[in-house]
RNA sequence: GUGGGUGUAGCUCAGCCCGGUUAGAGCACUUGGUUGUGGCCCAAGAGGUCGCCGGUUCAAAUCCGGUCAUCCACCCCA
């Protein structure tokens, strides 16, 4: 039996892992302009982390999680998303004391045991941020504005719809569900089969429902949330609408909207596409005032999201969307012929690498044409031959590998070469 | 957890319905096309337990059953 990789998870190669590093990058400098810093945290963390923070009760912690017990007996489970973590860190170590208002990103490798499909991998790679220490909404419009930046800056903003919503306080929530739950009741036959159980389980999850008859009986229902919602949380919302306005960030106030994730309180909102099939969102977060307090710290009011990676390089791929790649420094390909070239060939790399070229040679002795076919393969932009003649010579060859024009070349010229080695001058 | 599709060379796939000699193609790889020069072209070569197990049959990649893997969709999510 050969040993492969567990279901869901990816292996990731060259051409893609530079374009994910590359998405990373260009997310994570925005996120530096906006004076956001990174936090590393670990993968690992007790399941309690987890189940406080993001509720018993949701499908997540309920089902998804990669969940274990130590040898020690601790029950520790692989972290499923990063702001659970991100709390439990800013909470251990006190940050709120060193500073009113604290500024952290991070990014990396995110576990859910779940039925992978396009789009969706049991590990996959979030970069995330999370604003502590203000309930002004002028924080929500900043974080929202910081993810709308980074996905202009993606090339992406014509493909993505940025939604947002409110979703209160608990108690008021619990109103909304409570008025919900009696209007749909009433009206239970025409609800699909799964909405018939959401009613027990999660009324909210009904006005996510993409079945016709069902969009048709919520579209109707007379009052919303924001009739249930406190003074201060419709002036919440009231305000960063206002600021979104003002920055001209396209938005569109989605009352269906409503989220996985307990922690949520007020704003929500989610970055989503019609390019990626079921799998919508490609990014998503909201406020969460509660989450500190709850998980053992001082009541602090906080905002954040995070990206899916994967699913942007999917959008990106899809859409067609080229983005500008880093460009990698020229090849120049050594190139032997006989043991004595070939020694002198890796001693010439090794010299030109220290110089801070990038470099290639063969470690075998094969035939000047084989060697010449890979060259081409490769992108060589110079070959540099050294043969038995040049040897005798203590010279070498340097072929310009597009224009074909070729010269011999004493070999301390090499040797003296700068530090940027630049061929075109021996040329 | 539920439903559907697909498993044949490193990759993309044909062959399967209508069982029958050494199981194919393209791409990639290796070597060569007269002495040490790439791209195009040409030739040769290497590479496969036809996912696995069992059944039917004189004979199975092909038919049947099971199993595993994978993909897609539902659920849920980034």
């Amino acid at each position: 039996m050969k040993i492969t990789r567990l279901h869901g998870f990816k292996d990731m190669f060259h051409p893609e892992t530079q374009r994910l590093r590359s998405v990373e990058d260009t997310v994570r400098k925005v996120f530096e302009r906006f004076g956001f810093s990174e936090v590393i945290i670990p993968v690992l963390e007790l399941s309690e982390t987890y189940s406080t923070g993001l509720g018993d009760t949701t499908d997540i912690v309920q089902k998804e999680m990669y969940t274990f017990e130590t040898k020690g007996g601790e029950w520790v489970s692989m972290r499923p998303e990063g702001t659970a973590g991100v709390v439990r860190a800013y909470i251990e170590h006190s940050l709120h004391r060193k500073s009113p208002v604290t500024k952290l990103y991070y990014s990396g490798e995110m576990f859910r045991h779940e039925k992978p499909q396009e789009g969706r991998q049991r590990c996959f790679n979030q970069i995330g941020a999370e604003l502590f220490g203000s309930r002004d909404p002028l924080a929500d419009s900043e974080i929202i504005a910081m993810l709308w930046l980074a996905v202009t800056e993606l090339g992406l903003s014509e493909h993505v719809e940025l939604e947002l919503n409110s979703i209160g306080k608990p108690a008021e929530r619990e109103l909304y569900k409570k008025a919900l739950l009696e209007f749909l009741s009433q009206k239970k036959d025409s609800l699909c089969e799964n909405c018939r159980n959401r009613l027990t389980t999660n009324p909210l999850r009904v006005l996510d429902c993409k079945t016709d008859t069902c969009v048709e009986l919520t579209s109707g229902i007379p009052f919303s949330i924001r009739d249930y919602l406190s003074e201060q949380s419709n002036g919440h919302l009231d305000a960063l609408l206002r600021s979104l306005e003002e920055k001209s960030i396209p938005h569109r106030l989605n009352p269906r909207i409503v989220r996985g994730l307990d922690y949520y309180t007020d704003t929500v909102f989610e970055l989503t596409t019609d390019k990626l099939g079921s799998q919508n969102a490609v990014a998503a977060g909201g406020r969460y005032d509660l989450l500190v307090g709850r998980m053992g710290g001082p009541e602090t009011p906080a905002v954040g999201f995070a990206m899916g990676l994967e699913r942007i390089l999917l959008l990106l791929e899809k859409t067609g969307t080229r983005r500008n790649s880093p460009g990698k420094k020229q090849l120049v390909c050594i190139i032997h012929i006989g043991d004595e070239a070939r020694e002198k060939a890796a001693n010439i790399a090794d010299d030109l690498r220290r110089k801070g070229m990038r470099v290639e040679t063969e470690y075998e002795n094969k035939s000047l044409k084989s060697q010449m076919r890979k060259a081409n393969r490769t992108g060589a932009a110079y070959s540099v031959i050294i043969g038995e003649d040049e040897l005798r010579g203590k010279v070498f060859s340097l072929r310009n590998m597009k224009t074909g024009e070729e010269k011999t070349i004493p070999l301390e010229k090499l040797a003296a070469l700068g530090g940027h080695g630049d061929f075109r001058k021996l040329l």
